[in-house]
RNA sequence: GCCGUUUUAGCUCAGGGGUAGAGCACCUCAUUCGUAAUGAGGGGGUCGUAGGUUCAAAUCCUAUAAACGGCACCA
């Protein structure tokens, strides 16, 4: 490198000269004493480095200070070192594998014999503050691959020899040292250990696959999250504990709304209350659908099989189906339940799309016909994992908003911008204002030709960029039969769930011979798009939920208004009060138990329940109501015909 | 499906070899009390299920089911 220098442009935009091969400490330090001290890493052109790596070509460089977001993935990917280190020490004979920083944490996957408990967390965590407390220096060294390989094996490492195996030959193989502590690692890493700082806390063991493959190695997965400080940990510990408190199950049991139970998982008892939600969101769902010009309509719930073969569903999805032999039971007491064999198989419906085409297929369809939505509220079966079942999220027996729509190659771009606007408004209308947009594009593995997949792909994008909708990109993540868009929503905890998505099939309307004669008389082959707005009822009435903490929009609320008397003196004038609000199409409960006010109020704010009307013999002699809404303390006296009438008004359903 | 954890009254949970406990809810009585819990009394559980060990099992062992946390899967 010589006397050669580069141009280094800092964040204020001013630009310095150094020698070639300076590091990021280097840089700190000719620029202030405090900023070198406080200094746990460098940016160089936007990519985190270790602050000891030599910068040789002219470069935007930042500092990046413990207190500095930036340095939180350090802190976090560090941390996860020092859980391996305090993990290997503690329990000799254990793997390390691989341990990423993830969204407010990290964790590690080891690989032992004997699974660890949540009971060790307390001495793996004494162990990591040990060795934080000790400081040693993280080092950065490159091995020779074969070398790299070598060692590790020795070590009994045979997770890590592996890595190294694979990576490409173009990489270099590079290796952390915190002290005796050794691990292959692309780093960066802050200066020591001792800037992890203590301000961490293993949160839960997981099983995970060797390399997320299920054929794989089972591994013992240890979570973790760390911050900068107490205060960020605790904030963020905190924040979980909200997070609980709004879990759509917690939720739904407290509120009456829905329960599950051993004999029909993963299907939901809906009570009273929650399929009240249920069917004012799919009442609004109907409104929006039918203006949008879709045409409702409703198929069979169980098939013959031989349609599922048709469809292609039976080969490649038959174990995930519930099937039933079409065989008349026998009777006999205490006898099998089947005599005879099965000849022909039932299978209960895992998706709505085959019965659409065959009600397309009825009759012949003119290019004058297209496009043509055909919507179904489409209750569908699919036997699901039991491991992925989770609460109204991921059910067997599920309702989607489905549709379909069939129309010619060159208005896919049309339905793909109706779909999107469609799917943004109603999203506004029940509160979302944040989800994020996947454009999922062709696979390897795939049917259509390459021109087809330009114009779907094509379409999708150009909707969304005609709409000014922000999306990211997931290459080879589309159908075989279709590139798709997905609109993803977080729960409460964080996790997301995929709730909207319109999927372009070239394949089905194929499979099933769907066609139509088009102008000049030839038969052609319509595009199906299958999309969906709220994608499962289940799961959305679960995120709305969730989203609202339990306090829906008066529209959704299953009880709207509770009028509640102080003493029975007003029993009479509570009576004609509920009538009134019941004759304007409100949801309204009367609550006229001896109990004192602050009782009942206490007991219908924790139920959730929007408004109440509060009514003594004063309100009676008035013909008026005592106003109080979830969530406040005010209390608002207004003559009852116009309270009720305001009220009605308000708890009109958005569409 | 895989790994781990959990399962005790309607709900939330305590109890850890000697024959089941709290708070809330429920029922009865008294109280009519103006905006987040009125008081007193009462009823309620073969401790997830099936085996086993033991004089004795909610408690220990085995199997099994479900739920929970991840992983894998999600047409």
């Amino acid at each position: 490198m010589g006397d050669k220098n580069v141009n280094i442009t800092l964040p204020d935009g001013s630009v310095r000269s150094y020698r070639a091969g300076v590091t990021g400490l280097e840089i700190a330090d000719s620029i202030a004493k405090s900023l070198a001290k406080a200094a746990v890493g460098v940016s160089v052109d936007g990519q985190l480095c270790d602050l000891s790596l030599p910068i040789c070509k002219d470069a935007k460089v930042a500092i990046i200070r413990r207190q500095d977001d930036a340095a939180l993935e350090m802190i976090r990917h560090d941390a996860a070192h020092v859980l391996a280190e305090a993990v290997q020490g503690l329990f000799p004979g254990t793997q390390v594998t691989i341990g990423p920083t993830i969204e407010n944490g990290f964790y590690y996957d080891f690989a032992r014999n004997e699974p660890f408990s949540t009971e060790d967390f307390a001495a793996i965590e004494k162990e990591m503050r040990r060795i934080v407390e000790r400081g040693a220096p993280f080092t950065r060294e490159v091995w020779g691959r074969d070398e790299a390989i070598k060692f590790f094996k020795n070590k009994g490492e045979n997770y890590k020899a592996e890595l190294i195996q694979d990576l490409p030959v173009t990489e270099e193989i590079k290796i952390y040292k915190q002290g005796e502590w050794t691990d292959l690692c692309r780093g960066p890493h802050m200066p020591t250990t001792k800037h992890v700082g203590n301000a961490f806390k293993l949160l839960k063991v997981a099983g995970a696959y060797w390399r997320g493959d299920h054929n794989k190695a089972q591994l013992t997965r240890i979570y973790g999250t760390a911050w900068r400080d107490e205060k960020e940990l605790q904030q963020y510990l905190t924040m979980l504990e909200e997070a609980e408190k709004r879990d759509h199950r917690k939720l739904g049991k407290e509120m009456d709304l829905f329960h599950l139970q051993e004999e029909a998982q993963g299907s939901v008892f809906w009570h009273e209350k929650g399929y009240t939600i249920w069917l004012a969101l799919e009442g609004y769902m109907r409104r929006r659908l039918l203006d949008a010009d879709y045409k409702e309509v409703k198929t069979p719930q169980l098939m013959d099989s031989r349609f599922w073969e048709a469809s292609g569903h039976w080969g490649k999805y038959r174990e995930n189906m519930f099937v039933v032999p079409d065989v008349v039971p026998n009777t006999e007491e205490g006898g099998k339940v089947f005599k005879e064999e099965p000849k022909s198989f039932l299978a209960l419906k895992p998706m709505n799309c085959p019965a659409h085409v065959q009600i397309f297929k009825q009759g012949i369809k003119s290019y004058r016909d297209l496009p043509l939505r055909l919507a179904e509220f489409g209750c569908c079966h699919r036997n699901e994992p039991h491991g992925a079942l989770h609460g109204l999220m991921r059910v067997r027996q599920f309702t989607q908003d489905d549709a379909h729509i069939f129309c010619r190659d060159s208005q896919i771009l049309d339905e793909s911008i109706r779909f999107c606007k469609l799917t943004e408004e109603i999203y506004k209308d029940l509160g979302f204002e944040s989800y994020t947009i996947r454009l999922e594009t062709r696979p390897e593995k795939r049917v259509g030709s390459d021109e087809l997949w330009d114009k779907a792909e094509n379409g999708l994008k150009e909707a969304l960029d005609k709409l000014g909708m922000k999306y990211t990109l997931a290459p080879g993540d589309g159908a075989f039969y279709g590139p798709k868009l997905a609109f993803i929503i977080k729960d409460a905890i964080g996790r997301e769930w995929g709730c909207a998505t319109l999927q372009l099939d070239f394949n089905l309307p194929e499979r099933l011979d769907a066609h139509y004669t088009a102008e000049d008389g030839s038969r052609q082959r319509p595009v199906m798009l299958h999309r969906a707005i709220l994608g499962s009822i289940e799961r959305f009435i679960g995120i709305l939920i969730e989203n609202y903490a339990g306090k829906l929009p008066l529209w959704l609320a299953p009880v709207q208004c509770v009028v509640a008397t102080i003493t029975s003196e007003a029993d009479s004038y509570a009576d004609q009060v509920v009538e009134q609000l019941k004759a304007l199409g409100l949801r309204a409960e009367i609550d006229k138990r001896n109990e004192k006010i602050n009782y009942k109020v206490r007991e219908h704010s924790l139920a959730k329940v929007p408004v109440m009307f509060v009514v003594g013999a004063r309100e009676a002699a008035e013909q008026t109501v005592a106003i109080r809404r979830l969530g406040s303390q005010d209390q608002n006296v207004q003559p009852l015909k116009s309270a009720a009438e305001s009220l009605a008004g308000e708890a009109k359903s958005p569409y």
